[in-house]
This record gives C-alpha cells, structure tokens and sequence, in this order.
DNA sequence: CAGTGGTCTAGACCACTGG
DNA sequence: CAGTGGTCTAGACCACTGC
C-alpha cells in the first residue's frame, strides 16, 4: 500500500535507505513539495487528535518516533520543535515530551490576556466564578458562521462573571456547538475547580489549541451594568474571541466584557 | 586574550577540534551552561546593534559566519534560526539571510493591530497621516519610567492622528528620549512616506525589535473628541505601546486612541 | 546508572535564485 | 551554472531526571 506520492505511511520505510546519507526516496518534484519532518509532524499531530497520547501524557521518545516512522532522530526532533513552539507539546529535558494541557500550567488562564494594575498577579488570589446560565439554544447567524455550523443547530450558551479580589471584573458569554459537549450543565461548571478549557480536555476531550480575539471599547446595557455592579458611563473591553481545536477548526466563541479601571489586557508584539 | 571563560571571540577557535565530533571545548561544567548557538547569536546580535549590517541588507551566508566563527554551519543555522523567529533577521530561500526592517514589509505597520470591520485591508487604502504636534520637552515622572531615563531629560513629545478612508481614527500621542533622536521635527515626519519606524532606523539608527502594549477602554476628552471628530460617548480603545531596540532598551512609549466603532483590534493568542 | 532531551559536527543532497 | 538557504542522516557527547 505504498504509493508513488511524497508522503510517507506509519511502519512503511521510505523505499531507499540504501549507502549513506541524503538517501531518502521521500523527495518528491517540482509540485508541493514537503520536507519529511513535516510529514512527520502531521503523523504526530494525527496521533493527538485521535486521542493516542492523552494531555499531561508523555509521547514516546524522540528515538521510538524515529524507529517508528523510520526516518532520523533529527528530523523527528525538528518535528517537536515545531510542535512544541505551537504549545501542542511541551519538552522537559531529562524525562521525555509531553501533551500540552490548560490544566496543571503555570499560569491559570493561558488565553486571559487581563492583569491587575498593581502587577502582583498572586495578591488578588484567584478568580472567583459564577456561573449565572447554562442552556441550550438554536444557534443564530452570527454563532453558527463563528462555529462553522448550520443555522439553528443545537449550541450550549454559558454566561459567567469572574470576580477578582471580590470584584466583578469580567462578564463572559460563550457559545458551544452542542454535540461535542453534550451532557454540559451549570451544575458541572460549577463543580469544575480549574480552567474551564482543561473540563473541555478531561471530560469532553476537546483541546482548544489556539484562539483569536477582535476587540473593541463600548459602553455597557442596563444588564451588563447590573451584572458588573458599575454604572453605564464605564467603558469596557469587548473581547469577541473564537477558540479552535486541531485541524483549525472552531469549537467555541466567547464574548467577554473586561472591567480595565484596575485590570488592563496585556499584549506582546513581536 | 582568551580566558578560560566559556564564551567563545571572534576568529578564536574553540580550542580544540581534534579527532571527530562533539569535540568542541566550549561546553563549561554547572554554572551558567550556554550553548555555543547561544553564544553565537549573541555575536550576531552584537554585530546587529553595531551597525555592521544595515537593515535589509544580507548578513554573510552560513558558511562564511560559519567559516568566522570557527563552528559548524548547523550550530550557526540554530543561531540564524532563533533570531528569524524573533523577527530580527529575514531569511530568503537561495538569495540570502537579510536585516528585517519596517520599510519594505508586506504590511505597512508591523506592529499596527487596527484591522477594519471590512476585512478588507486596502479597500480604505493607505492611512492618511497628519502631524498635529512635535516638541521637546522635560519628562515627567511616568514617561521617564517607561523609557528608563531621568526625571527632566529631554524628550520629544509626538501628536499625530491618523485617518482611514478620510474619517480619523487613530489619535496618538507618543515620547522618544531626545538624545538619539537629535533632530527629528515636524516637517521631517511629514516630508516621510512610509512607517515611522523605518524613519527611525534610516535617518537614527534605532530599530525597534519588539513592543508591549497595555490596553483599555475609556471615554475621551473635549480635546479628544475635537481631535478625531467624535461626541463624548464614544468609547475609545486606549493602547499604551513600550517599543524597545535590541537590548531590551525601550525607545518609545506611545500612546493611542482607537475607534473601534469601524474597525478592531486583532490579537491571535497561541 | 540508564534514559531522555539538547548540542554539535561533517557531509551529502535538494530547492530556489540569479546571472 | 554557482551560490544560497533547506533537509536529512549518522554518530558522538553533554545536561538533566529519577531510580
């Protein structure tokens, strides 16, 4: 079952790896071609999407890769590398590669983008949650083009506060396509003590590797008002962001309102 | 002039190449372990910082650096490799390894993140730019702090608004420590086409490498309002952006207002 | 001490660019 | 065609972790 195409198939060695070095068969011509670690990095990626390496779990070593996929422990490396740098993998010298995951990581929130003014991240404490709903609904136009659903499937809606330091700071509202968290209740939520993106990895196996934001500044409703205890004449932040599993696709939009009198939302340019 | 010291000079060999491999004498025993890739990327930056290569000229090829600093061409290409990742230098696949730069970059301002509502980038074309103010004063308490410099030094202090299909939308006021920037005035920011950061390294030499950015959301003053044209309740995003040089050397501190009615700030988390 | 990731080398060959 | 960056290999050794 090995074809004349470049890539390269699970315990198929490339054809040729015959005198000594360079030798692999696995380049291809002119059209699309693609370095074998890359190939490599997609079998890798295969293997975590499907679930073979749990999150906080160890992969196998570079080396078992290699005798796997039959190809140099430096292209696998280079391989990780690449992994690692996207946050999939997180390498320790020493004791192996691991399964990124939201739960057990040194910062809390590793998409909260929000820090205290007095830069003292421990001194507020952590966040506390209040989960105010959690229902299902039909999705609406603009939920199901940020999901890529249909128009009126079945989508979980959860509105949330965190309170820092017993103050209402963030008001979220965030929408879930229905199948893969079928079974979601505010009850769960609730009894949830950790990042609500590593409930997502343990209890639904969904892994949200990466997200995008577009904010804005707006001026609160009644409602908002009522539920961040500040008057209407507090500007906020508008935080629209759509978080994404593996394969880019979209599995959640998060509507958040940031209190920024004594948080501000932090961003590196590079 | 070749201590014991793990650190590696220019046209100083590694002591020892003998018989194969991995005989490179650089490695230091517990404290403070450096790879040579680390330390070659520190001459690399040194040179950077020099001004031995200007921006968007080639760097000698890998072999020569290679050749210059007595190493492997693998360990220079790690070295190359990491400063690309950091946006520091352009590597060009059969041309060259080359100085990034402001100028000539595919998106007009690298570190710009106002996209408009439209996805469409250049249907609202080029930004339209108007220098309202430019004039040296004493910093205060808080500018000194952001560009580590002293109570009451020179600095020159920047008001300019910018505007998109003809509606102004972006009001920044912005402070450059006055000694590297010896000389820049109004009419030589309005006499240049094209970012001012790539005014800055053509006619000061100060390339800017990275920023932070602290954002929040506030209701603008009468000026405000009178200088982008809009009423007092129209939330604006505030962006207070640190931008350093190499070093870690903030250069600018700049602070804008964006309106985020038209367009919005775009952040990928990952 | 064995096992893991991390560094370094030397050498071969591929893909891309420009004269 | 020569020169540049890009890929791949094989092998050696270093640094770190935990038994």
């Amino acid at each position: 079952m090995n074809t004349a195409s470049p890539s390269i198939s699970e315990s198929t060695a490339p054809a040729s790896a015959e005198t000594g070095s360079g030798g692999s068969a696995v380049f291809n011509s002119t059209p699309a071609f693609s370095p074998l670690y890359q190939q490599i990095k997609v079998l890798i990626l295969q293997s975590l999407q499907a679930g073979e390496w749990k999150p906080s779990a160890a992969i196998p070593s570079e080396m078992d890769l290699a005798a796997r996929f039959k190809v140099s422990q430096g292209t696998v490396r280079k391989a990780i590398d690449e992994l690692a740098a996207e946050n999939l993998l997180v390498r320790r010298q020493g004791k192996g590669t691991f399964v990124a995951t939201h739960a057990e990581q040194q910062v809390q929130y590793r998409f909260l983008r929000l820090f205290p003014d007095s830069g003292d991240l421990q001194s507020e404490g952590p966040a506390q949650r209040q989960i105010i709903d959690c229902k299902r609904v039909r999705a609406p136009a603009d939920i199901a083009r940020a999901l890529a659903i249909r128009l009126g499937e079945s989508v979980l809606q959860v509105r949330r506060v965190l309170s820092f330091a017993a103050t209402p700071t963030i008001l979220e509202d965030l929408w879930l396509p229905g199948a893969p968290f079928k079974g979601l209740t505010a009850e769960r939520l609730r009894a949830y003590h950790g990042p609500m993106y590593a409930l997502f990895e343990t209890e639904f196996g969904v892994r949200m590797v990466r997200a995008e934001e577009k904010i804005r500044a707006l001026l609160p409703d009644a409602e908002q008002c009522a539920l961040l205890a500040i008057n209407s004449q507090t500007p906020l932040l508008s935080v629209e962001r759509t978080a994404f599993t593996y394969n880019d696709a979209p599995m959640e939009l998060r509507r958040g309102l940031y209190r920024t009198d004594t948080h501000y939302y932090r961003n590196a340019l590079n």
